[in-house]
DNA sequence: ATGTATGGGCTTTTT
DNA sequence: GCCCATACAT
């Protein structure tokens, strides 16, 4: 490979390798693997762990193509031994172990894995375990139980069972092996202080005193807040910030710098309140949610099921803690020699604590390999500037930490590799990029490890390359507006603009560009209907990738079913849908009963219930109201909002409502609408089935993060000008090495002064800028970064 | 000019 | 249910 270092072929030493994208990181994972099969080591000794099926597919299938190729006996005796080959997920890697170990930890090897949150299992355990808490007083009476039920009902007064549900939710993103983490309390160094200067500053002035004396008394945190809280309107504006005017009407016999000051003293006493409050309520939180996690770890061994989290934990606990373990990684070390890890800035400290116990036995340096001429090596590869699975608890700080620890492991027979060549962008294109992300991605000297520090690469690809701005201007319509300049621009390129392709003998030929060489790249998918309707307009053909199917969401099954019923009486399965969703919750017995009475339709039928006479009540109306007002009407009426009551469900129920808005200010036919969504559903089973079809000559959208490890000839990058919301929760898991913090403070006001809540806002920036940085360095000849922008420069534009 | 009330648009990423 | 832009009030 031209420009490569020949250290990774080095097949004694430890290595780990920062190869940008687009340097060509499988090919050295492959050409490294192949370094070992070619010095005679089995591939049954070889460990590589990747953490994407597609990523070990992947690397898999580039080994055997550069054998085929170059060294034709070799892969024969390879090919024979296929099944040997240890390349897996993380994930499957660990399912192996547990399986084989099952009996020393107690498990049934039987057992599944389960996605608790798809499978609705938490949500399950959740509402178990809230009525068990509150019945169980009854059975037992004991003390602590007794606690926890007051703790919930005051909890669920308050919050309501929803919202309880949801936060306690939230902290089942504790993983298990960091559940020593204890929640950490908000400073409330400052109450008694505030406390002071608040009831100094009401007994100085007489119109407070008068009104506001109450607070005087109280010096219980939960006391003033309530206090405060009756006389509101007062102090504080509707944004929750003290007042710089009085209200309207009120007379005050003080100068408004009074009223100011007093009045600011008393929203920092009723901040400092609302601290100790919260420190009292996570702790109840965090009480309710140990019991739901006992009472979830019971119903999984119930049920032989092991979760993601589980999968990961048990094999380090088998690992660390198990007697037998000795036995265990004996049984490992005899089978292995040398381990490769793939995607490293995805891990988390976890993933890193297995691969050290598994790689400690060759450290000690007395193992039974060396002795047997075996150099046993660790070969890590990853590019921490693609690390954007934080979410999914992946850490970039596992890179630096990792490579620190090798390099007092291994000394002298550790190399740490930085890559800096680019085998996939155009020149323009990489200087792009350098200029860019030198600018954003700095660390300094002693900034915290979860900055990333920038390093230019080298363009070796010899073509020239482009990057367009195509802005959008601001103003009505504009999320679509972007779309249709996206699709006007795709239109342009397909089949008139040149990008330069590998040919057979490796040069680059230059041809027209087709629909298969786009892509379409987006944050979040929030906004795909505006693309798929501009390209459909454009008739531009396009798929979207992994989609999560809109018209798959059970909400929107349950309105679309609703508007076909409005507008096609005779459409019994729609109307079928309708009933059994959780609106009406119509059972199929009701339901049977129903249809064998006599009646034309089905909807005859159902005239004479009662509950369900909403529905004709609605239908009536069908040529008298718009449809979206009548969809609008029928939720309320039904109380639907309380079922959809998720930010996101309810969302799409408005947006499919805003759907069938716009095309009646178009003045669309009710058959132009019904046609509508009815090619809808199809469009969207279509991905699923066409994802791996790589050939199909079709635009294709898809989100940042599945688009990682992926390259297009031409990549627009969308949404640019779209504003990163940031610190929206109120709750905050905080993995680290050792513990976990857990954080809460529901009041934005107070989080933005609190450390630990601004330190997880700046990480979550950085996150953006490498998400950023994961889509501009998908495109190879044509990047194009499209967007609404104003002088603002909001978004991803604030980085160029 | 500045602060406050109000209405409209929308509110991830997934092995 | 929350943020932002804008209209309105002081």
């Amino acid at each position: 490979m031209p420009g490569a270092s020949s250290n990774i072929f080095d097949i004694s030493k430890n290595i780990i390798v920062s190869a940008p994208a687009g340097s060509g990181k499988t090919e050295k994972l492959a050409r490294r693997y192949i370094a070992l099969l070619s010095a005679g080591v089995g591939p049954e000794r070889i460990l590589a762990i990747t953490f994407t099926e597609k990523a070990a597919a992947e690397m898999k299938e580039r080994i055997l193509r550069i054998l085929k190729t170059e060294n034709p006996e070799l892969y024969k005796t390879i090919i024979e031994k296929i099944f040997l080959m240890r390349i897996s997920t993380i994930h499957s890697f660990c399912l192996g172990l547990l399986k084989r170990f099952a009996f020393e930890l107690d498990l049934d090897p039987n057992f599944e894995i389960v996605d608790p949150k798809d499978s609705g299992l938490i949500e399950n355990v959740l509402s178990f375990s809230f009525t068990r808490i509150i019945e169980l007083k009854k059975e037992k009476g004991e003390d602590n139980m007794e606690v926890l039920r007051e703790h919930l009902l005051e909890l669920t007064s308050r919050y309501g069972w929803g919202k309880l549900k949801e936060t306690v939710e939230k902290l089942f993103a504790l993983r298990p092996a960091t559940l020593v983490g204890r929640p950490k309390p908000l400073d409330i160094s400052n109450f008694k202080k505030a406390l002071f200067s608040a009831v100094t500053a009401i007994k100085e002035l007489e119109y407070f005193r008068e009104n506001y004396g109450d607070l005087l008394k109280e010096e219980a945190p939960e006391k003033i807040i309530y206090a405060v809280d009756t006389v509101k309107d007062l102090l504080l504006t509707t944004g929750g910030i003290p007042r710089k005017q009085p209200p309207r009407g009120l007379k005050l016999k003080i100068t408004k710098e009074e009223y100011f000051t007093v009045n600011e003293k008393i929203f920092v006493l009723y901040n400092e309140a609302k601290r100790f409050a919260y420190n009292t309520e996570l702790n109840r939180f965090y009480d309710i949610f140990i019991f739901c996690n006992a009472e979830y770890k019971k119903k999984k061994k119930e049920l032989n099921v092991l979760d993601f989290n589980d999968l990961e934990y048990l094999t380090y606990d088998l690992l660390k803690n198990h007697e037998g373990v000795d036995n265990i990684l004996f049984a490992f070390d005899e089978q292995t020699d040398h381990i490769f890890v793939d995607e490293f800035q995805d891990t988390n400290f976890l993933q890193w604590a297995i691969i050290n116990k598994l790689t400690e036995e060759w450290r000690s340096g007395q193992g039974s390999k060396r002795e047997g001429g075996i150099t046993p090596t660790l070969f890590i590869v990853g590019d921490e500037k693609q690390s954007i699975f934080g979410f999914r608890s992946a850490n970039v700080e596992v890179f630096e930490t990792a490579a620190m620890e090798m390099q007092k492991w291994y000394g002298k027979d550790f190399i740490f590799q930085q890559v800096a060549e680019n085998y996939r962008s155009g020149i323009n294109i990489i200087d792009f990029v350098n200029r860019t992300f030198a600018r954003i991605m700095q660390r300094g000297r002693l900034g915290p490890k979860w900055r990333t520090q920038y390093e230019s690469f080298n363009a070796i690809r010899g073509i020239t390359g482009k990057v367009e701005l195509l802005e959008t201007k601001k103003g009505e319509n504009e999320n679509q507006n972007e779309a249709e300049n996206v699709a006007k621009r795709i239109g342009e390129l397909v089949g008139k603009e040149d990008i330069y392709v590998r040919g057979a003998d490796n040069r680059e030929v230059k041809r027209k560009v087709k629909q298969g060489d786009i892509a379409i790249l987006l944050r979040k998918r929030t906004h795909l209907a505006d693309f798929e309707e501009a390209l459909t307009k454009k008739k531009v053909d396009y798929v979207v990738v992994n989609g999560l199917g809109f018209y798959q969401q059970p909400e929107i099954i349950i309105i679309r079913a609703l508007l076909f019923s409005l507008l096609e009486p005779s459409d019994d399965y729609n109307l079928y849908l309708l009933l059994k969703s959780r609106i009406f919750s119509v059972t199929d017995e009701q339901i049977f009963e129903m249809i064998s009475r006599e009646g034309l339709t089905f909807y005859d039928k159902i005239k004479a219930n009662k509950k369900l006479k909403i529905i004709l009540e609605h239908a009536a109306l069908i040529n008298d109201l718009p449809l979206s007002h009548i969809l609008e009407s029928f939720m309320e009426k039904t109380e639907g909002w309380k079922i959809f009551w998720e930010k996101q469900r309810a969302a799409n129920i408005k947006k499919f409502i805003e759907i069938v808005q716009n095309f009646e200010t178009r003045g669309d036919s009710f058959q132009d609408i019904r046609a509508y969504f009815e090619a809808r559903v199809e469009k969207d089973e279509e991905p699923k089935a066409n994802v791996n079809t790589e050939d199909t000559d079709v635009v294709k959208i898809m989100t940042v993060h599945t688009a990682k490890g992926l390259e297009f000839p031409v990549v627009f990058f969308v949404r640019m000008g779209e504003e990163l919301r940031k610190d929206r929760d109120s709750i905050k898991i905080n993995e680290g090495r050792e513990s976990t913090g857990i954080l809460y403070c529901p009041d934005r006001k107070i989080r933005e002064q609190v450390d630990e809540f601004k330190e997880l806002a700046l990480k979550e920036e950085e996150e953006e800028k490498r998400i950023f940085y994961v889509a501009v360095t998908r495109a190879r000849d044509l990047l194009v970064l499209s967007g609404v922008r104003d002088e603002k420069n909001k978004g991803f534009w604030k980085y160029l």
